[in-house]
DNA sequence: TGTCTGGCGTAC
DNA sequence: GACGTACGCCAGACAT
């Protein structure tokens, strides 16, 4: 005998779901009506489909609750309801009325408390009690006679008691305490930090309850146990809030209360629905109605979608006053008028919007100017959609901008201009006298700091302009700049442009000051950002379909060398998993753990594997799926991707501000780390050619941070090998184990080697041990023993390490700055690395400078020298270019002899050259 | 579904 | 805790 059905709708939880899910209906006024579909189609369904004899729809009444009382933060950070929902919700009432629904709307109660009451009262008089909603918090009622389905999921889906534990991994009498674990960042309630579902069940499966996990609060372990110990406080009151209460009063809102006569599922209202359905254009629901239509009235329901979307936002209040004025270009009396002012500007800024990231593909959307603080210009190029004012042509107007772009007397500056060279470049425009740039003058003067306008303009003036993400959104709701609102685009963009001015007078005089910081922006940093650009345009030339058989290939091997893992395994697992890989080894087969990660996890790196390889099989077969998985993930399945279709290469790009000590970094994709150690990984340097008759020429410093080393202690040991032409490995090696020159052995020389690169990072006797596997005191007995012969790198190492305690910074040999902030810490594991640093960062700084220097040198010749050779890579120590045949003979000696020349140390710089067809035939 | 973090590995 | 500077892949957890 099966007990008649009460069946609540959590019509709130529907609302948002329903809005988001259905597509933008209009009504035949334009009303929107998505949501009015949606709730339609799953009221009818859900009656066809649950055969209730009392229901009733719940919806949120406004105003606040009795949560609100308690925690005047509840919901507090809820973003107002989207006007095209607003305007549905009073359709969606009077259709769902119309369908035969009790409704249900109490001031003062949310709908999760009246539906916890309800089905109290259901499941008290005998009733089956099943409860729609899309939220996870109603879990908490479900009972042997209370399910919950979601008819929103796909596929619905229906929790009964079981169902629930197998859902969230508590039983529905654990729920109020999961949930309060976890918190409800929709409602604003807090939980515990960092713990979401996964380990809030663990938590109350763990310890039985929310009061057990209270209870053992002191012995949980980690970042969560510390995260739980803070939020001890708060937890009663979040499950007071996270509680459904069950014992509402909803006399005054329902007849014959405490009864349910008045939820009986009611027949539709067959006339109404017939004038519901043809005010609001629903065709095929008209349709389903047996009765013919009437003739449509016209009147329009649901209330005008309101224009908040689209208005002004307030102009943020700054902190630093300044007038503002901003054009919107629309006439070319207004473009002449501004061109005028730019002419006569001392330094004009300029800052391109596009519809890409990528800066070879980006189009132009529009451009702005400014002449001075406060005062910008935007001309909407290529904006889109039904609103967008008619604009100037863009060919028309490039071609008045283009004589001030070239002009290398028009003094300009921008925030990044390597990108708007490249996106004026794809417009045939060869930008010239880009005289300052903010994220270089920024970037020279803390390096460690982040470099985005935003973060300047806020950090140095007190203003806080729009934000790309305000205008655009960000992820997958983003929307390209050619469909913002041209006057919120111009906002933006004239902001950028002024502010950058307006920032420069603040940086400016800061590095003028310095003569150092000044040689480094003004002659390094400069000069630089205009030749990455003719690199990264230039591109590098790269053989897909090579790469497209070495992927071939590897996957091969791998398929092989997984079926191999899983056999000795006994079972297949994810060799991409470092977790399923430690369960395997570790507690499967029960192999020693080596080693353990930082977050206490038995670490599976490449050092553990290739000890435990010694000794059982199955290590190795993952070391050699690691290696080879890398080489195809990474290089060969992406690399060819990479090829921009229209040029056929490879554009990487080159980052300038990013590596504190003043290195580039590569990136989208990072040409600075393709594999050189392995036979296997050099194959993909095959791929990187040179077109028929050209080949590929690589330079690079040899041994450049030891030079330094050599140049800034001043060791005479270190000088004198330097400048004898010595190896420098071997020299060391003869020092350090007392052995002539010519006696000393190629273990020694490895050893000395590694002893060279360690100091060269500040490494110590643990580092070099665990390098070299040998024992920690032996490790220290050659750095002692390294110490005693160049005792001037000791000293160089002991004073640096003073220098950068009492000035917060180190400096490279031409005057770039390095700061420490925690060279001062008071944490000992942080302070040690602020010295690792301070030792480290003026030998990568000054190789950083060189470098930059040499290319700015090499660029400067070929251009004089007229040649065609092009410099297509830059790696840390080494340029790569892209040589004619009847160049290489050129290139081989002017190259190196340039690379040399571009300073005078103490020791001799040496650069060596290698050709080929490809890059690692160049080496 | 999207975003973030940890683990790992590549380069100099 | 122990070797500096980067970028990027994948898996897994968290957030939406």
């Amino acid at each position: 005998m099966s007990k008649p059905i009460l069946l609540l709708v959590d019509g709130s939880s529907f609302l948002y779901r329903a809005f988001h899910a259905m597509p933008d209906l209009r009504g035949p006024d334009g009303a929107p009506t998505g949501a009015v579909h949606g709730f339609v189609a799953m009221m009818t369904k859900l009656r066809d489909d649950i055969g209730a004899e009392h229901a009733a729809c719940i919806f949120d009444a406004k105003g606040p609750t009795f949560r609100d009382e308690w925690f005047p933060e509840y919901k507090a950070h809820r973003p107002p309801m989207p006007p095209e929902l607003r305007a549905q919700i009073e359709p969606i009432h009077e259709v769902v009325k119309l369908l035969g629904w009790p409704v249900l709307e109490v001031p003062g109660i949310e709908a999760d408390d009246a539906i916890g009451t309800l089905a109290r009262m259901g499941e008290a008089s005998g009733h089956a009690v099943v409860i729609a909603t899309g939220d996870k918090d109603l879990a908490q009622l479900v009972t042997p006679d209370v399910t919950l389905i979601n008819t929103m999921a796909k596929p619905p889906e229906r929790l009964d008691e079981a169902g629930v534990e197998a859902k969230f991994g508590v039983a529905p009498n654990r729920i109020i305490d999961y949930l309060t674990l976890m918190g409800d960042a929709v409602d604003n309630v807090p939980g515990v930090e960092k713990v979401g579902p996964k380990t809030a069940a663990k938590w109350v499966q763990e310890y039985g309850s929310l009061d057990g996990v209270i209870a053992a609060a002191d012995a949980i372990k980690g970042v969560a146990g510390e995260n739980l110990r803070k939020a001890l406080d708060w937890l009663p009151q979040g499950r007071r809030l996270v509680t459904v209460k069950l014992d509402c009063d909803l006399s005054g809102h329902m007849d014959g209360w405490p009864g349910l006569e008045a939820l009986k599922l009611r027949e539709l209202d067959k006339a109404g629905l017939i004038d519901f359905y043809t005010r609001n254009g629903f065709k095929t629901w008209l349709k389903t109605m047996t009765t013919e239509a009437k003739p449509a009235s016209t009147a329009a329901m649901a209330p005008a979608v309101t224009g908040d979307l689209f208005a002004e936002p307030e102009p943020p209040a700054d902190a630093a006053q300044i007038e503002r004025h901003y054009d919107t270009v629309l006439s070319f009396e207004q473009l002449d008028a501004w061109l005028a002012r730019l002419r006569a500007a001392p330094l004009a800024a300029f800052d391109t919007e596009t519809d890409s990231l990528d800066p070879m593909r980006a189009r132009i959307v529009g451009i702005s100017f400014a002449d001075r603080p406060g005062q910008a210009a935007y001309i909407p190029l290529r904006h889109e959609g039904p609103d967008a004012p008619e604009q100037l042509p863009l060919d028309e107007v490039l071609a008045r901008l283009k004589p001030w772009l070239e002009d290398a007397a028009a003094l300009k500056i921008g925030q990044n201009l390597k990108y708007d060279r490249h996106v004026l470049a794809n417009q045939g425009i060869a930008l010239a006298g880009a005289a300052h740039d903010t994220m270089l003058e920024s970037y020279v003067l803390e390096a460690h700091k982040t470099h985005s306008l935003e973060a300047l303009a806020e950090r140095h003036l007190g203003r806080h302009g729009l934000s790309y993400e305000d205008l655009c959104g960000k992820g997958a709701h983003q929307i390209p700049f050619a469909q913002v609102d041209v006057a919120k685009a111009s906002t933006y963009s004239c902001e950028d442009s002024e502010m950058c001015l307006h920032l420069h007078e603040v940086l400016w005089p800061r590095i003028e000051a310095d003569a150092g910081l000044t040689r480094v922006y003004r002659d390094i940093e400069i000069p630089t950002a205009e030749i990455l650009a003719r690199i990264e345009r230039q591109g590098v030339l790269v053989d897909a379909a090579k790469l497209q058989t070495q992927s071939h290939e590897l996957g091969q091997r791998l398929l092989q060398l997984e079926q191999e893992a899983y056999a000795i395994a006994g079972q297949p697992f994810n060799l991409g998993s470092p977790k399923q890989i430690g369960e395997i080894l570790f507690t499967k087969l029960g192999l020693p753990i080596v080693k353990k990660t930082a977050t206490g996890a038995a670490s599976t790196d490449e050092e553990v594997l290739s000890e435990l390889a010694l000794e059982f099989p199955l290590p190795a077969k993952i070391l050699e799926v690691r290696a080879l998985s890398k080489l195809k993930s990474t290089y060969t399945d992406k690399l060819p991707l990479q090829i921009n279709p229209a040029t056929g290469r490879i554009h990487t790009n080159y980052a300038q501000a990013v590596a504190v000590t003043g290195r580039l970094s590569s990136n989208e994709p990072n040409l600075q780390n393709i594999p050189i150690r392995t036979a296997e990984g050099r194959r993909v340097r095959e791929a990187f050619i040179a077109p028929p008759g050209f080949r590929l020429v690589s330079a690079d410093y040899s041994q450049i941070e030891l030079r330094i080393m050599a140049h800034i202690s001043e060791d005479p040991g270190l000088l004198r090998a330097f400048q004898e032409g010595q190896d420098v490995h071997r020299a060391t090696a003869s020092e350090v184990f007392g052995t002539p020159l010519d006696e000393v052995s190629s273990e020694q020389r490895r050893y000395a080697k590694t002893i060279n690169f360690g100091l060269i990072y500040g490494m110590g006797a643990f580092g070099l041990a665990q390098s070299l596997g040998i024992e920690q005191k032996a490790a220290k007995d050659y750095i002692d023993r390294y110490f005693t012969r160049f005792a001037g790198v000791k000293r160089y190492m002991d004073e640096t390490k003073v220098e950068a305690k009492a000035k917060g910074y180190v400096e490279t040999v031409f005057g770039r700055r390095l700061w420490l902030p925690e060279i001062n810490s008071g944490n000992g594991p942080r302070r040690a690395g602020a010295e690792r640093q301070a030792i480290n960062a003026p030998m990568q700084g000054t190789a950083a400078d060189l470098i930059k220097l040499a290319m700015i040198a090499v660029q400067r010749e070929l251009d004089a020298a007229g040649k065609a050779t092009k410099m297509v890579m830059q790696v840390h120590d080494e340029l790569v270019f892209e040589v004619p045949e009847a160049e290489l003979d050129w290139v081989k000696t002017e190259v190196p002899r340039l690379m040399a020349g571009v300073a005078a140390l103490k020791v001799p710089l040496l650069a060596e050259v290698g050709v080929g067809a490809n890059w690692d035939e160049a080496h």
